[in-house]
DNA sequence: CTTTCGTATTCGTCAAGGCGAATATATCCG
DNA sequence: CGGATATATTCGCCTTGACGAATACGAAAG
């Protein structure tokens, strides 16, 4: 892999994409670097399947990881190739009118404003926004 | 299914995107309505299979089929879901810096021009262009 | 070094879906 | 009707991936 794909294909993207639970995930991550422990509180989903998932979105490289002490950061990581950072464009603009993802965001703010009120976030390091990403 | 969904999720539109087969009979389909046995003569490949992803994509919304006599002719069925339909113009965009979509546009070409060169297509509709699709 | 905590991976199971081969269906022709 | 043609579906096999449960790994704390 010596990076010579101009022209990529689309389908393992595709994959990548083709679960709720991995696009809900994306949600979140987009426009923030967020922490493991609150994607788990957020999507009250068991800690092993938010974490097969995330490996999954990091391999098909459309997130990466930044470890900070026990803590794992995930972050957006926009793509190279034009067409899938179109198609991404496309899957945060719907997120604006999906209810669910709305209401993860909710839920996600919330859980930053009061990490103490949530049992498994004591501690837990803030999610740091990001600039100007998508969404 | 009253057709109360607004909000659609992509999930199920991204696991019908992701297999190249199926990209590439959408690559054929955008832009003009084509039978079957032009499918299977460009993408050299069996026809149960082609059949097998057209249903596919049939099930998923992303197509239509119309028959003609013997002759089972695919079109592009434009999402209702602003999302969804952003998304497809992404791939088709891809497509253009595509090598193999564009070598199988002109392979469907050629077979357009001299059907009677392929064994398989005498007698065979030729695909109607459609009036401004995408690509 | 042992414990604890946050996260990742493995294991066993199961369902979805890809494939070629074979078969079914639909239409037309004689 | 029977045969030919175009397309669809079924069957058996195999791979991928989703899941929960259990376990392993890494960093920090005691």
């Amino acid at each position: 892999m010596t990076s010579r794909a101009k022209t990529a294909d689309l389908a393992p993207l595709f994959a990548a994409l083709a679960d709720r639970t991995r696009l809900r995930l994306l949600n979140l991550i987009a426009g923030r670097e967020v922490c493991v422990c609150y994607l788990v509180e957020v999507l009250r989903q068991g800690q092993p399947k938010i974490s097969r998932h995330l490996a999954y979105l990091r391999n098909a490289g459309i997130v990466t990881a930044r470890r900070e002490g026990k803590w794992m950061h995930y972050r957006l990581a926009r793509p190279e190739d034009p067409a899938a950072s179109s198609v991404l464009d496309a899957v945060f603009e719907s997120f604006k009118l999906d209810r669910e993802m709305q209401s993860d965001l909710s839920r996600l703010t919330r859980a930053c404003c009061e990490p103490q009120r949530f049992v498994a976030l004591q501690g837990a390091p803030v999610p740091i926004e990001s600039e100007s990403s998508a969404a």
